[in-house]
DNA sequence: GTCTATACCCGGATAGAC
DNA sequence: GTCTATCCGGGTATAGAC
């Protein structure tokens, strides 16, 4: 919001430096309190005290507490997801599946974070519905894509259409990360390489 | 807790069955409430208004709201866990599922309360943590059952470990479920057909 | 534009009287 | 068992200082 002015570099960046700088170090405070106290469990008062700020001081950058945590979200997911849309690309949906599975499980407190928020995203009236609806609408079209490349080169064996089967797939990683954050004992890696091979055809798997 | 003198019928039964009856009450509200309004969004009071009572009364039958929220979770699956069991041992694990599809597919509001749930309580320290860390180790036992008889059967033509083919199958109907919940226009029977036939190949699936 | 102080209302939890 | 009263902490809205 405040970027469009940043954007054009030489007429003003003065007074929206230091805001967008503040606004980067409430987005990491709040990240860093919601991965250890959950949405709900974490507060406002929180988020501001690490930053020896003021309530009011963080609610001035972010109108809610809502469009704090999409903020917190959009920060946090970015990365991995581009970094998932090249390695599909270029090595194939399983290949990309798994490392994107590897990356993620350094950090299960921000998927449960991610987990938490996309069920209680679920309501059509929740501030962060729009985004999630969006996100799967994304990751799902760029997963339906790599499928179809891999099924056109013979990588993938099942024929059924493209975008069925990414739908699968992230449910499949959405289902597997769930009982991994419930019960930590189960090796994720291994179930989702299993049900990878079990939807994808052996081929498809890359070798360790 | 109040059960034990209960559970020796002839000396005195009458202050508590008044008890357990308006426990019963507090649950059915609790159900409503928690499904209309989500388990952050209905509150005590809410549940207490509802039974004209007042929030101490509901608090003095269920020590915690997060209590409360697992007597009302254990009332509202326990039916269907048991159809769901029943189902597969006689008529094979795609039938159950898909029969337990199409029976919750008509209560979204407890689904989303179960996801939730589920999401919230990955956290160790949660209140419904151990229920619902059982009630997957249940469902997963249960459905591992079903798939080992179905490949005996031939019914089944994976030849994977039962256990992990039905950990995949939970984790699919979980992932498939939040995507519906978040966007209804999906198919959720359609999608999950499709996805039990790549997993469990096409003689196991039903006919219509 | 940025930050602070204050106040409001609602949430869950607790103590004590009846 | 049920109530009233109270406590503390939460998000939010407003007024005002720099």
């Amino acid at each position: 919001m405040s970027d469009e002015t940043a954007s054009r570099p030489g007429t003003r960046r003065g007074p929206y430096a230091k805001s967008t700088r503040r606004q980067a170090e409430i987005v990491a405070s709040a990240t860093s309190v919601f991965s250890e106290r959950g949405y709900r469990g974490g507060s406002l008062r929180e988020i501001a005290k690490q930053l020896d700020a003021s309530l009011t001081s963080v609610v001035h950058h972010f109108p809610s507490k809502s469009a704090l945590l999409v903020a917190v979200l959009e920060n946090a997911d970015s990365a991995h997801a581009d970094a998932f849309q090249e390695d599909s690309r270029h090595q194939g949906v399983a290949y990309a599946v798994l490392r994107y599975v590897r990356r993620n499980i350094d950090r299960p407190e921000m998927l449960r974070l991610l987990a938490l928020m996309a069920a209680e995203s679920s309501a059509s009236d929740h501030p962060a519905h729009e985004w999630f609806r969006h996100r799967y609408e994304l990751t799902i079209g760029i997963l339906a894509n790599a499928v179809r490349r891999d099924q056109e080169e013979g990588r993938v064996a099942n024929t059924r259409d493209p975008r069925g089967i990414a739908e699968s797939l992230v449910a499949l990683w959405d289902g597997l990360q769930l009982q991994w954050l419930i019960d930590p004992q189960r090796d994720l890696v291994a179930a989702m390489t299993a049900a990878l091979k079990d939807l994808l055809g052996p081929k498809a798997i890359p070798g360790p």
